[in-house]
RNA sequence: GGUCCCGUAGCUCAGCUGGAUAGAGUGUUCGCCUCCGAAGCGAAAGGUCACGCGUUCGAAUCGCGUCGGGACCA
């Protein structure tokens, strides 16, 4: 239930109505015909650009359209009113009952109300925090972890089939970083003292791997070379960070449908294949590549690789995909993933990578354009940096001693929905300030809050009528009835819900989740305002002293308010309070 | 040198992919608790949408350029 796609298809059916009176040429494209709220209240409760939009194409003014359209649009009996205005708005006033009518029906939905079918169930692939296998979670990563999550909810809320997933790096020199660092612990927990030398991994989180080694192999392997150990430990290592990563993806509620690791590419001619389609389609090529421009790295020299010819596909320079030793640059794999991305059938890619990745996203749009012809789009959400402050102050991070704020430093702090929620109240191409004070702080200020004191203010509400009687039940409230909701205060807050299923979509559509963050401080005012209203104004109290119809009809609107609220919360992972004291 | 992102109220940020007089929070000033949760509400004040051209009925939004901040570049 979209009432801004109802009243859409209403104009479309009058402007179709007068192009067969002829009042209108028959060949007009109203693909830009849009319905939106007005920006000023004052102007109406929704307007169409019908008129401006097709003046020039059906060679008429705008007023003139739009003095027809009226015509046909106030025959409908949801319209009472419509006017045209400026160059050429179209204003409506719709009856309130139009407006009202969302209450039963978001009531009736409850969780699912505003689930959209605009995804025709297309199969969307999102690909998020893919962090390597090397340590724990920081908190550049919990901000990819928690868009991409949320990303992933709102498109399955609109209608598509949404597989998340979490490519593990397992297959490059990191993780030989990695095995050689644990086995450095491994030897500490063997007695001998060790030193941590630049190129290793200093950090605590290490010390359980290596004693899990010695549980394993005893002292075996202590003194035996490199060649030895190495491939057994970046096994037992890169598992050990797995099982460490997904266990706080788990304490944010995150959960992947399939982590793909990188080391399963090699030997089952992935690469080759995918490389072999790109050679079919004359995009492998051996070259040399033009020296960068402006200043040369010290140890440059012209050198000829094989490349893939990424500039027919919008990139600024071909890429390397061999290195001169005769392997694979780390785009190969990457090339190989997102062809059995592919491969297995998806509709749409979606890569949620850190802003430092930024150099990385026209190559690989160009390869997945190669790959799929075209078929397939591929858009990369970038991450913007998180600022970490402490009462204000900006709180520094030192990798190389290993005190950086991990994910479970995060959850502990502020705990799982203060964190995902604040994450997502800014666009994700913006950095955020994230002060672990202010986000606890229990303040209109902190927009967390703010919503959930709402929530947590509907429950106390409906408590309060239980005890005096009313059936609050939500098959009593979406029955009750909402003919005494007649005040503007009232219908202020029913269309701000009548918006909810058309903001989804486009929040949807853009991939920007953060959308409904503020979508629901905005309700969340909407609801305080009128509760505080209630004060002057008797009338508008949710609770009317022995009149149980009225109560369980003003109930009605802030239940669905509660109902949206948790709809959305939802989606972004945050689980409502029903009481804060 | 090049690519990408950003520049909107003193501060932190929205702005529904081109619509009407650009909006919130915070800060400042002033009001509202005998009353469903004041962790809240209302009002005032605050703007050259970085700057300059261009595209058109119409630009914070699209294009080109300049300046400034950030990220990246075998």
């Amino acid at each position: 239930m979209n009432l801004f796609a109802d009243i859409r298809t209403l104009v479309l059916d009058a402007l179709a109505q007068m192009q067969s009176e002829g009042s209108l040429p028959a060949d007009l494209d109203f693909a830009n015909v849009t319905v939106e709220p007005p920006r000023d209240v004052l102007h109406g409760d929704m307007a169409t650009n019908a008129a401006m939009v097709l003046a020039k194409s059906a060679k008429m003014k705008p007023r003139d359209i739009a003095e027809t359209l009226v015509a046909k649009l106030v025959a409908d009996a949801r319209i009472i009113a419509a006017d045209v205005a400026g160059p050429g708005f179209l204003n409506m006033r719709l009856d309130p009952l139009v407006w009202l009518s969302v209450i039963p029906k978001a009531i009736e939905d409850g969780a699912e109300f505003g689930r959209s079918n605009m995804g025709d169930n297309k199969k969307v692939n999102v690909e998020y925090v893919s962090a390597n296998p090397t340590g724990p979670l920081h908190v550049g990563h919990t901000r990819g972890a928690v868009f991409g999550d949320a990303l992933a909810s709102l498109l399955d809320f609109a209608g598509y089939d949404v597989t998340r997933e979490y490519y593990i790096n397992d297959g490059g020199a990191q993780v030989d970083v990695l095995a050689r660092s644990v086995y450095l612990r491994y030897l500490e927990a063997n007695g001998q003292a060790v030193q941590f030398e630049d190129g290793t991994y200093p950090g605590d989180y290490l010390i359980a791997v290596g004693q899990d080694v010695k549980a394993k192999y005893g002292d075996t392997l202590v003194d035996k070379p490199e060649s030895e150990w190495l491939a057994e430990l970046r096994l037992f290592s890169s598992d050990a960070m797995m099982a460490l990563i997904r266990a706080d993806l788990a304490s944010i509620g995150v959960k992947m449908d399939h982590f793909y690791s990188e080391k399963s590419l090699y030997g089952t001619g992935l690469i080759e294949q995918a490389l072999a389609d790109l050679d079919a389609k004359g995009l492998i090529y051996e070259g040399t590549l033009e020296p960068p421009k402006g200043k040369l790295p010290d140890d440059w020299e012209p050198r000829k690789q094989t490349l893939f010819k990424s500039t027919a596909h919008g990139d600024d320079v071909d890429r390397p995909i061999k290195k001169s030793d005769g392997g694979w640059t780390y785009f190969a794999p990457d090339i190989a993933y997102h062809y059995d991305k592919i491969q297995r059938g998806f509709d749409e890619l979606i890569d949620i990578l850190g802003a430092d990745h930024g150099g990385y996203v026209k190559r690989m749009k160009a390869a997945v354009s190669a790959l799929s012809g075209g078929t397939v789009p591929l858009d990369i959400k970038l991450t913007q940096l998180v600022k970490l402050y402490k009462n204000g102050e900006p709180f520094k991070m030192s990798k190389r001693a290993g005190t950086f704020i991990t994910l479970r430093d995060l959850v502990e702090q502020v705990g799982p929905d203060v964190t995902r929620f604040v994450m997502l109240t800014r666009k994700n191409d913006a950095p955020l300030d994230f002060d672990f004070d202010k986000v606890r702080e229990q303040s209109k200020e902190n927009p967390v809050f703010y919503v959930q004191y709402a929530f947590a203010r509907i429950n106390s509400v409906m408590n309060k009528a239980k005890e005096a009687g009313i059936d609050v039940s939500d098959t009593a409230l979406a029955t009750s009835g909402t003919a005494n909701l007649a005040h503007d205060a009232e219908l202020i807050v029913a269309k701000k819900l009548a918006e909810w299923p058309r903001l989804l979509e486009l929040a949807a559509k853009h991939h920007e989740p953060h959308r409904i963050a503020f979508y629901l401080y905005e309700l969340a005012s909407d609801f305080h305002s009128l509760w505080n209203r209630g004060k002057d104004e008797p009338d508008l109290r949710f609770l009317q002293d022995d009149k149980f119809d009225v109560s369980q009809g003003k109930i009605s609107l802030i239940r669905a308010v509660s109902v949206v609220i948790s709809a959305g919360l939802g989606i972004l992972g945050v689980t409502p309070m029903e009481e804060m004291r």
